[in-house]
Parts: structure tokens; C-alpha cells; sequence
DNA sequence: ATAAAACTTGACTAATTAACTCGGGTATTC
DNA sequence: GAATACCCGAGTTAATTAGTCAAGTTTTAT
């Protein structure tokens, strides 16, 4: 799992988002891009992707902003990457086994558990749990063995 | 946890060493290079690092090579990892919660728990295991609820 | 002895990716 | 009609990763 500040940025601006949400009206990005010390311009890149992934809507014109496009609680924050990220895979080869002259590399199998591993820990935490608690920890696995 | 290709050929390095391994005699790093296909100045790099690590030791000369400091079964994958990266860890602030213009960020807490998950993978997999049977599924986490 | 094999080291370059910036545009409302 | 806020593509800069190079030094076989 390889991933860049990107998904620290949109979880948390997302985590704003929900905080800032009051009614159901629109929150304009400036006032995200204030509380979270990021640039305007950036942020803005980041929510178009959040938009065409459907996580968010805007609103457009004066008072528009961005509003959640599905419930915050049915928004986990492995949607929120995979929307924001080029590249989440852990293997050398997109999954396709053909890592070591065309076949499958010694290793593939690991990293293809790490790749499940790690999605299903972010697939389980959605962006309300985070903004509601968010020093509450998240681990929820245990060893079988 | 954000990681490169180095983790990639260092492990599938490590687990040839472990192959080509027979009685106590080095295997020099050309064999490897060879069957992985690596460029042989770029493996020495990395085992340079493995070997500062304390996971290898070389044997200089002719003959030469490298072989296993400690016992394959002994190394983990997060053991290999920690050696040849520069950075695993999740966090924005290398855990110092310093994140968020000084304080803790909202996410802080969910970085630090996938630290902890995939750490806790990685450490649960030998070289060994991997070398023997580098197809059988890794998993070996359930969910409490 | 000496040549060959193999590790050692530091530095350097090329390629790729991430992070950020810019200059326009369009829709909406007051 | 001016202000506000989203929209979009493209460009630039900075950072990181990947790979290369040119020297060594150590050991062994002959």
C-alpha cells in the first residue's frame, strides 16, 4: 500500500467537512482550506476528484460550496483514497502475477495480503466515525493463532 | 506504511539467498543478480544496507559472497523492510502528532493504527516461510466482531 | 606472485512522481 | 453587474527513486 499526502489532505479536509456541516448547506472550500493550512488551488484539485468519485457534490455560484454526496457514514476511508490516489497497490505488477520475467514473483503472494489486509482495515472506518472520534483507535483485528 | 520497489527485490533477493544456500557456503550476489534480473551495482546497494542491518554478512575474496547473519526463520519481512527503506511509516509527522500546524491531526490516530496492522503483518512472516512456501495465503488476521 | 573473483564505497546522473501553481473559465446570487 | 465560488487544463518546481560509475580492498586458485 503506497500512498502520498494526498490521502492525509482529503481525509481530513473531509473530516472538516462533516464538522463544518451544519443544516444542509454548503461549505465553501476556503473556509477548509483555512482551517487546514492548504492552498486553495490544491484543495480544490483534490475535491474534484472527491466529486467525480461521487463522494461529494458542489454547489455552484455565490454561497455554493460542497456538500456530501452520500451519507458520511457510508463513506469509508478507503473510498476517500482510492479516489484521491494514483496508485494503492502494494504488488510490482497491478495484481496481474507477472512480476518476475512474466511470472509470478516469490514475493507476490505477501504483498497481495498486505493488499487485503490493509484494505479491509480501511474499508471498516468511515469518515463519520473519524470526525466524530478521532483519537478513538481503529483497530479492530486480532490474531487468530 | 509507504514503500518502494527496494522492498520488493530485497525481499525476492533474500529469499534466493535462502534457495541458493546449500551447506554454509556464500552465494555471490551475480548469482542472484542473474536470476532475478537485476542490475548487479543496484543489488549490492541494497545489500550493503541488509548487511549494515546486521540480517547478512559478506564474505570477501574470491569465493566469496554473501550468507545469513541470523537465521532465516529469525528475519521477518518487516525485519528486510525497515532495513533497505527509507520510510515506512504513515503518519505525516513521523508519530510525533505534530501534524496539524503543531497539534495532532484528525487522522493522526487512523495512520497510526494502519502503522500498527501492517507492522504487525509483516513481522509475522519470516524469510524462511516465505522461501518454503511462497504461495500459501499470509493472512493469519480475523476480525473481533 | 599474480590474476581473477567478489565485496566496498561514495558520488553522480537520469527518470519518475508528487506537490504545487497559474490563468483562465462558468454558474449563481445579492 | 459585481462578487463569490466552483471548474478545468496545463505547466512548473521540488523531491524522491532508481540506476550507474569509477574507483577501491580482500581473498583464493593457480
Amino acid at each position: 500500500m503506497n500512498f502520498t499526502t494526498k490521502s492525509r489532505y482529503a481525509v481530513n479536509a473531509l473530516a472538516d467537512l462533516e464538522f463544518l456541516s451544519f443544516d444542509s448547506s454548503p461549505v465553501a472550500l476556503k473556509d477548509i482550506a483555512n482551517r487546514q493550512g492548504i492552498d486553495l488551488a490544491y484543495l480544490e484539485q483534490l475535491f474534484r476528484k472527491l466529486r467525480v468519485a461521487g463522494l461529494v457534490e458542489s454547489i455552484r455560484g455565490r454561497n455554493g460550496g460542497y456538500i456530501f454526496a452520500i451519507e458520511p457514514k457510508h463513506i469509508s476511508i478507503k473510498d476517500i483514497m482510492h479516489a484521491v490516489e494514483e496508485n494503492l497497490d502494494s504488488t510490482n505488477c497491478a495484481g496481474t502475477a507477472t512480476c518476475h520475467a512474466g511470472k509470478r514473483c516469490n514475493s507476490h503472494q505477501l504483498w497481495d495480503d498486505l493488499n487485503n489486509v490493509v484494505d479491509s482495515f480501511l474499508t471498516d472506518i468511515s469518515i463519520a466515525e473519524l470526525a466524530e472520534s478521532p483519537k478513538k483507535p481503529h483497530i479492530k483485528l486480532m490474531e487468530i493463532q
